[in-house]
DNA sequence: CTATGGCACGGATT
DNA sequence: AATCCGTGCCATAG
C-alpha cells in the first residue's frame, strides 16, 4: 500500500497510450530490455538516470519509490509482503558475450537457447572468481539448444592457455546451477549430477548410476530385459530405474522447464517455452519461516528512466525547422515513460494480490496452491481480464527455493491434485490403478474422473499401473 | 474382462 | 474468437 505512487493520475488519454501499455505488459524481462534500449537510441527526448540506491540498506530502486525496507523497519504483519521495483540490469547484460569475449564465435548462439547463459550466470557469478567469470562465459556460450556442451574442455582451455582442470572447476559450478546438469558434454553425466543430488535428499534406485553410465541406449530403447542382464539385476527393477529416471531426471538440461515434465527423449521439440530468467524474484527476509516475503519485480535496465529535463528545456530554443520533430519525441518520451509505470503498476499490484494469496504455494511448494482464475484475480484488481493474461502471460518468477517457474503456474487449476497423486503413487505400497487413486482422491476432497487420473498421470510421467509392479522391492 | 490410452466434444478460460 | 481442460465413449492390449 505504501509504496503505491499516485499513479491513478495517469489517464489513457490515447489511443496509443493504451496499445503502448498493453504491449509493454506483455513483454517479458529480456524483450522489455530491448524494447527500451531501441526506445533510448532511437528518442533523444529519454534518458536513464543513474540508478537510484535507498541511502541506508543501498538496494537498487527503480524510480524514486520510497525504499520498501527502511520506511517501515517493523513489519507487523508477515502476510503482508514487500514488494518493490528493482533495476538490476547487470543481471541481464550480455556482456558475458559480447565485451569479454569479443572474438567468440556467435553462430552457435540460437535464438531459444540464447538466454539459458545468462540464466545459469547470474546464479554462479556471485561465487565465481572474477577471472573464472570469462571461462564460464565461454563455456555458456557453447551450449547447444538442448543445454549440452557443444565443444570439448580441452579446445576451451587451448584458448585461454589454461589446465583443462581449471576449466573443468568452473564447469561443475556451472553444472550444480538451476537447470541440474546443464553444461554437461553428455546426457550422461547431466543425468549422473542430477542423480547425485537427488540421492542426498532421497531414495534413488540401486545400480542407477551404472544403467545411465553403460545402459543408457537400452534405457531409451525400454530394453529392460537386456538392461536387467547387462545389470544383473531383476527386469522389474530395470523398470523401476526407467520410471525413476524418466520421472525425476532430464538427459537435456534446456528442456527442462520447470514444472512441467514432459519428456522428449530424441525429438528435439523447441517450444517456445524456454524459462531461463526470472522477471520477478521472490525470497524470504531473513530465511525465517514466517518473515514477510520480499518480491523483487525486475526491470531489466540499470537505473531510472525518464525525460530528459534539458531536452524538455531545448525545446524552446529549437531551430524552426527541428522543432515538430523534437516536439513529437518529448511527447513520444512522456508516452513511454508513463506507459513503463503503468505497467509496472499493474504487475506491482498484481504481485501484491498473488504474494498473499499463494503465500503457502511460494514456501511450502507445489500441493499448497491455490486454483485461482486469471479472471477471477482481475476482478478483484478491477482491471480487465485480457490485461492480466497479457500480464502473466511469458513471464517466470523465481521462488525463494531459486526454482524459476512461469508465472503462469500460479494460475494452474489441476497442480495441486497432480502433486497429491504424486504422493499417493510415492506412498502407495502395490501399485495401485485409476480407479483405486479416483477413490483415494476423492476421500482427500478432489472429485476427478477415472480418465482425468490418467491424464494426470500421463503429465506426471508416472507408468501405469501394471508397469510399476512391485515398486520398493529393493534393498 | 479389466485397465489404459486415443479421440472428440462441450464448457470454461484466456 | 481461440485455446485449454475435464470427461465420456470406444478400441485395444494384457
Amino acid at each position: 500500500m505504501l509504496l503505491q505512487r499516485p499513479v491513478h493520475s495517469i489517464r489513457p488519454l490515447t489511443t496509443a497510450h493504451l496499445a503502448q501499455t498493453m504491449s509493454l505488459l506483455e513483454l517479458p524481462a529480456l524483450e522489455l530490455r530491448q524494447k527500451i534500449e531501441a526506445e533510448l537510441s532511437r528518442n533523444p527526448a529519454l534518458e536513464l538516470v543513474e540508478e537510484c540506491r535507498c541511502p541506508t540498506c543501498h538496494r537498487i530502486l527503480y524510480g524514486n519509490q520510497p525504499c520498501p525496507f527502511c520506511i517501515q523497519s517493523s513489519y507487523s504483519n508477515p502476510e503482508e509482503p514487500i514488494i518493490y521495483l528493482s533495476s538490476r540490469g547487470d543481471f541481464f547484460e550480455p556482456t558475458a558475450k559480447k565485451t569479454t569475449l569479443p572474438d567468440l564465435p556467435e553462430e552457435n548462439l540460437t535464438p531459444s537457447s540464447e538466454d539459458l547463459p545468462h540464466y545459469v550466470m547470474r546464479q554462479i557469478a556471485p561465487e565465481l572468481l572474477p577471472e573464472d567469470r570469462t571461462i564460464a562465459a565461454h563455456l555458456l556460450t557453447n551450449l547447444d539448444d538442448d543445454g549440452l556442451l557443444a565443444v570439448p574442455i580441452s579446445e576451451i582451455a587451448y584458448y585461454h592457455h589454461l589446465p583443462a582442470a581449471r576449466v573443468e572447476h568452473v564447469l561443475r559450478q556451472i553444472q550444480h546451477a538451476d537447470p541440474l546438469g546443464v553444461g554437461s558434454p553428455s546426457p550422461q553425466e547431466a543425468l549422473l549430477i542430477q542423480l547425485e543430488f537427488l540421492s542426498e535428499s532421497r531414495q534413488v534406485p540401486p545400480k542407477c548410476d551404472q544403467a545411465i553410465l553403460s545402459g543408457l541406449d537400452l534405457l531409451s530403447h525400454h530394453r529392460y530385459p537386456e538392461l536387467a542382464k547387462l545389470l544383473k539385476i531383476s527386469v522389474s527393477q530395470a523398470k523401476e530405474i526407467s520410471r525413476f529416471i524418466s520421472q525425476n531426471l532430464n538427459p537435456y538440461p534446456a528442456h527442462a522447464h520447470w514444472g512441467d515434465n514432459h519428456q522428449t527423449p530424441k525429438g528435439s521439440e523447441n517450444s517456445v517455452n524456454a524459462y531461463h530468467f526470472a522477471d520477478v524474484i521472490i525470497t524470504c527476509l531473513h530465511e525465517l519461516e514466517d518473515s514477510p516475503l520480499v518480491v523483487e519485480i525486475a526491470m531489466p535496465i540499470h537505473g531510472t528512466l525518464r525525460v530528459n529535463p534539458l531536452f524538455r528545456e531545448a525545446l524552446h530554443q529549437a531551430p524552426p525547422e527541428k522543432a515538430e520533430l523534437w516536439h513529437s519525441d518529448l511527447e513520444q518520451a512522456n508516452l513511454f515513460v508513463k506507459c513503463l509505470q503503468q505497467r509496472n503498476h499493474t504487475f506491482v499490484r498484481l504481485m501484491q494480490k498473488l504474494a498473499i494469496l499463494q503465500r503457502n504455494f511460494i514456501l511450502h511448494g507445489e500441493s499448497q496452491l491455490q486454483p485461482i482464475t486469471r479472471a477471477a484475480l482481475a476482478e478483484e484488481l478491477g482491471v480487465h481480464e485480457s490485461t492480466m493474461s497479457r500480464a502473466v502471460a511469458g513471464k517466470t518468477i523465481q521462488l525463494p527455493s531459486r526454482r524459476i517457474i512461469p508465472l503462469a503456474m500460479f494460475f494452474d487449476r489441476s497442480l495441486h491434485i497432480r502433486t497429491a497423486l504424486k504422493q499417493i503413487v510415492n506412498e502407495e505400497k502395490l501399485p495401485l490403478n485409476d480407479a483405486q487413486i479416483v477413490s483415494r482422491l476423492s476421500e482427500l476432497g478432489f472429485p476427478v474422473a477415472r480418465r482425468t487420473v490418467a491424464k494426470y498421470r500421463a503429465m506426471e510421467g508416472i507408468l501405469p499401473a501394471h508397469l510399476r509392479s512391485s515398486n520398493h522391492v529393493q534393498a
